[in-house]
DNA sequence: CAATTACAT
DNA sequence: TCAGCATGTAATTGA
């Protein structure tokens, strides 16, 4: 069976340029662009397996399509020269890879594809189009799906008629309607000015075609007739320019487009002009000066030691020269993970332990006794997991100094691969074979023999080793070398500590409050049925869909993707319509409450200690925060009264202790007030006023006693919409206002808070002059958005260039109090354990003859942790469980 | 595996 | 004109 892939080179290698970063060889040619087509194709060689293939060109200037309008493509910006430059190479690197290319005078790529795929069609030959184009949907048939990048290159979505379907509601031809109708800027296509995606698709979806869209103009409203009639030449123009030709004349057969792989020496000496030492080393492609073929790339330069192949000295003196350690455990709760093994580099020698290895005393001694001395230093990547899988089998690892994980997450939180194979790529090293390679998946999961799995450990340590000097670096560029060792390296200490610690969970209590809450939701379901007049899945927003909308004929308020919405907004909106709506929103309400918290919480208790013991992880946020997994519990119900009962299944795990928790009072707003410098701010907060009333005061501008609830909770919710990034639109929908009035809200808000308006537009300037922003411990993110043409894209940036200093530094604060108290803990010889962190708030179980001390050593040390501008406020509780500490 | 929904701060 | 508030995890459904 014949495969073709066709590409569209200028709109892949233009994606790329834009997707890399810049990208030199050392002769000053960048190469960015050809890179990212490179892994593309790479990519496209290993998933297709074509059998044919086409790179298709743009050639010259001007095609027929500028005999009926001359200003096709006009306005265009002139394509940067660092990318002109790289054409030629793209094009040479093709020949290497012995991959057709072509273009034709007069005609697009577009075009040439178009008439392939044509042929492909009449033939039956399975194709598949490959272009950063929307415009290709054209082109989608029964054997044509299209494959649109997404982010970057490497990544596509495939399209055939039937996702074309689902997404649009259109025909592939359709999509040149479309075009027809809301233009293309990047094209200077005009269509009709006025209408966009969405009102172009409500036309189409009603009448089909521009052809029948003009028909029926007289059909349409006011202004949208209006728009229509006035730009009919322009529609019909612009539907001819959006047209692919499929008649090109082409003068090459589909055999010159056969691929039979590449040559290996041509294509290695081409990389090695382009200097693509990660992609020779990828496909294993020989060595310059190497004659026959198939000699692997550039050996290990390390020696691979097993434990019992040293003796006991020998091995000793490699752990004391310690470089770098890598422990593998498998599994994603780490608390269940199974260590499979351990390697430790010293230099070029590096010894690996299995699991084996290491449960035999005679061989691992010197290595557990190395492990737990906290004054050997060990550098490794995420030594956290490390810490929990070892913990379990009773080792307990100290003396962490460098973690490249956690390195890697300070330099750049938002990436989105922080596994070792993506280090190591990013870094320019020899890439090693993936965990799926070695391990399998899925079932297929397993442990690899021995001598297989020691080399695979080896070289992850090996990368280790090379990697910490790289990130320390990059680290102490980034100014971020003492937020790195002295808080987060620290604080993963601390979160291991706590993670096998646990919280006790009482079984008792959930089983009742699952058999209540079992009877209340039959007795819901029987309603909903009994008004339904028949039975279904409530739980599917589909059947529930049906019947609301269809067999009810309620109003639909909100439509998904996939069918009509239903989520709680909407229904409560529905509620005046029937019975049934405040019945679902009851029954969701219990039912979430069975699944997730009762049962889900019922399976992660441990059966021999009754505690739970989740993971906290310490590389997933972007702000800074932490987040917490297996069971979440973060995310512990409190607001609602049926659901907070869950927390009286938290109890302290020894007689006689109580449940300590405390939380900060409106950090995020006094990190604002202190980092924007805004003095009325500040003073309602040195002053210890209540903050949403004291902004109704000053925003209504009436006194303490003239604000009523309702004055209070539109302070609060702009208060909160300010933390986030604020906008119009997002506090009429919060406040349920029109957006004209949230607008003016907010105008009133900073005209009183000038200096919380001064920092939200000079955080935004900053964010585009260094493309990052900093919480007050340098923690850094990344806005690359934050300069995209996309409205969307760019506002997003900008909001997250506000929030991130806020909530990040919140981030820093709490975890800096989490540091000390652990210090203090242990400095006074307590009893007293710090169990868990809910982003302000800390739970502590506490011995009755501490409880004085810690009521007042707790909130002293979280308002302590960072000095500000502003006090920081902790409110201290306490009870038998997590419920009454309220 | 993506989409929807809902819980927390 | 368009579109739309920050950060997460988990359960469930259904392709």
């Amino acid at each position: 069976m014949d495969k073709w892939v066709l590409i569209d080179g200028n709109s892949i290698i233009y994606r790329a340029f834009f997707a890399m970063p810049p990208l030199t060889n050392s002769a000053g040619l960048h190469t960015n662009a050809v890179y990212g087509f490179t892994t593309m194709l790479l990519r496209l060689l290993e998933e297709e397996k074509p059998t044919h293939m086409l790179v298709a060109f743009d050639a010259g200037k001007i095609t027929f399509r500028h005999e009926g309008y001359e200003d096709y493509k006009g306005g265009r910006q002139k394509t940067p020269p660092e990318l002109s430059e790289q054409f030629p190479v793209l094009k040479e690197l093709l020949q290497s890879f012995g991959i057709a290319q072509y273009e034709l005078p007069g005609y697009e790529a577009d075009d040439i594809i178009g008439t392939l795929s044509r042929l492909a069609d009449e033939q039956g030959v399975e194709t598949v189009v490959v272009s950063g184009d929307k415009d290709m949907l054209q082109l989608a048939s029964d054997h044509v799906t299209i494959a649109l990048t997404r982010k970057g290159v490497s990544e596509v979505d495939r399209y055939d008629p039937a996702e074309i379907q689902d997404k649009y509601g259109l025909t592939p031809l359709q999509i040149i309607d479309l075009k027809g109708l809301m233009g293309d800027t990047s094209d200077n296509i005009p269509g009709i000015p006025g209408v966009g995606e969405k009102t172009a698709l409500k036309l189409l979806h009603e009448y089909g075609s521009v052809e029948s869209v003009l028909e029926h103009a007289s059909d349409l409203k006011g202004k949208m007739q209006e728009k229509v009639q006035t730009h009919r030449d322009s529609a019909i123009m612009s539907k001819k320019l959006a047209t692919i030709f499929r008649e090109v004349p082409l003068e090459k057969g589909t055999e010159e487009l056969a691929y039979s792989g590449y040559e290996s020496h041509a294509l290695a000496d081409m990389f090695r002009k382009l200097e693509f030492k990660s992609l020779i080393e990828r496909l294993a492609l020989p060595d310059a000066g190497c004659t026959d073929n198939g000699v692997p790339a550039a050996p290990p330069t390390y020696e691979v030691l097993r434990a019992g192949s040293l003796d006991k000295a020998d091995l000793e003196k490699l752990l004391a020269t310690s470089e770098s350690l890598y422990i593998e455990s498998i599994g994603d709760n780490p608390h269940q993970a199974r260590l499979i093994g351990i390697a430790v580099t010293s230099g070029e020698r590096i010894v690996v332990l299995t699991y084996d290895d290491l449960m035999d005393p005679s061989l691992s001694a010197p290595v557990r006794t190395w492990l737990e001395d906290e004054s050997a230093p060990k550098r490794g990547y995420d030594l956290h997991k490390a810490e929990l899988a070892l913990g379990w089998i009773g080792i307990h690892l100290r003396g962490i100094t460098f973690d490249a994980l956690l390195a890697a997450y300070l330099l750049d939180p938002t990436e989105s691969s922080q596994s070792l194979a993506a280090l190591i790529q990013r870094h320019g090293l020899a890439s090693i074979q993936t965990d799926e390679a070695v391990y399998g998946k899925g079932a297929r999961l397993q442990v690899p023999e021995a001598d297989v799995l020691a080399h695979h450990l080896a070289a992850k340590a090996d990368a280790v080793r090379r990697l910490v000097p790289m990130l320390s670096n990059e680290l102490d560029n980034g100014k971020m070398t003492k937020l790195n060792d002295e808080l987060e390296l620290p604080l993963a200490v601390v979160l291991a500590g706590m993670e096998k610690q646990g919280i006790q969970v009482n079984p008792g209590v959930l089983e009742d409050l699952g058999a209540e809450l079992e009877k209340g939701i039959s007795q819901y379901m029987s309603g909903i049925y009994a008004q339904a007049g028949m039975e279904f899945n409530i739980g599917s927003p589909k059947q529930l869909g049906e019947v609301l909308f269809e067999k009810l004929g309620l109003p639909v308020i909100k439509k998904t993707k996939t069918g009509y919405s239903t989520d709680a907004e909407v229904l409560e909106k529905l509620e005046p319509y029937s019975e049934i709506v405040k019945m679902i929103l009851h029954y969701r309400q219990l039912t979430k409450l069975q699944s997730t918290y009762v049962e889900g919480l019922l399976k992660e208790i441990r059966r021999d200690t009754g505690k739970v013991h989740t993971y906290y992880r310490q590389t997933i946020a972007a702000t800074g925060r932490l987040s917490s997994q297996f069971p979440n519990l973060q995310n512990i119900p409190i607001r609602m009264e049926e659901g907070r009962r869950i927390r009286k299944a938290f109890v302290p795990s020894e007689p006689g202790w109580k449940i300590l928790a405390a939380d900060y009072s409106q950090i995020e707003l006094r990190v604002l007030a202190h980092i924007s410098g805004d003095e009325k701010m500040k003073e309602a907060f040195i002053e210890d006023t209540d903050i949403h009333t004291k902004t109704a005061m000053d925003v209504f501008g009436v006194s303490a006693s003239e604000v009523d609830a309702n004055m209070r909770r539109q302070a609060k919710a702009v208060n909160f919409g300010i933390v986030y990034g604020i906008s119009d639109f997002g506090l009429s929908n919060n406040l349920g206002i029109s957006r004209k009035d949230a607008a003016k809200f907010i105008e009133q808000y900073f005209a009183v808070f000038q200096g919380v308006r001064q920092y939200m537009d000079d955080i935004v300037a900053q964010a585009r002059k260094d493309g990052f922003v900093t919480t007050l411990l340098e923690r850094r993110r990344y806005l690359p958005e934050i300069k995209a043409s996309n409205f969307n894209l760019r506002s997003f940036a900008e909001r997250t260039a506000m929030n991130t200093p806020i909530q990040g530094t919140a981030a820093d604060i709490i975890k800096l109090a989490m540091v000390k108290m652990d210090h203090e803990l242990r400095e006074r010889g307590l009893r007293s354990r710090m169990l868990l962190q809910v982003h302000d708030e800390l739970v502590f179980e506490v011995p009755a003859e501490e409880l004085e001390l810690m009521k007042t050593l707790v909130p002293e040390v979280m308002e302590s942790a960072l000095k500000l501008d502003v006090p920081l406020r902790a409110d201290v509780s306490y009870g038998d469980n997590w419920y009454e500490a309220k």
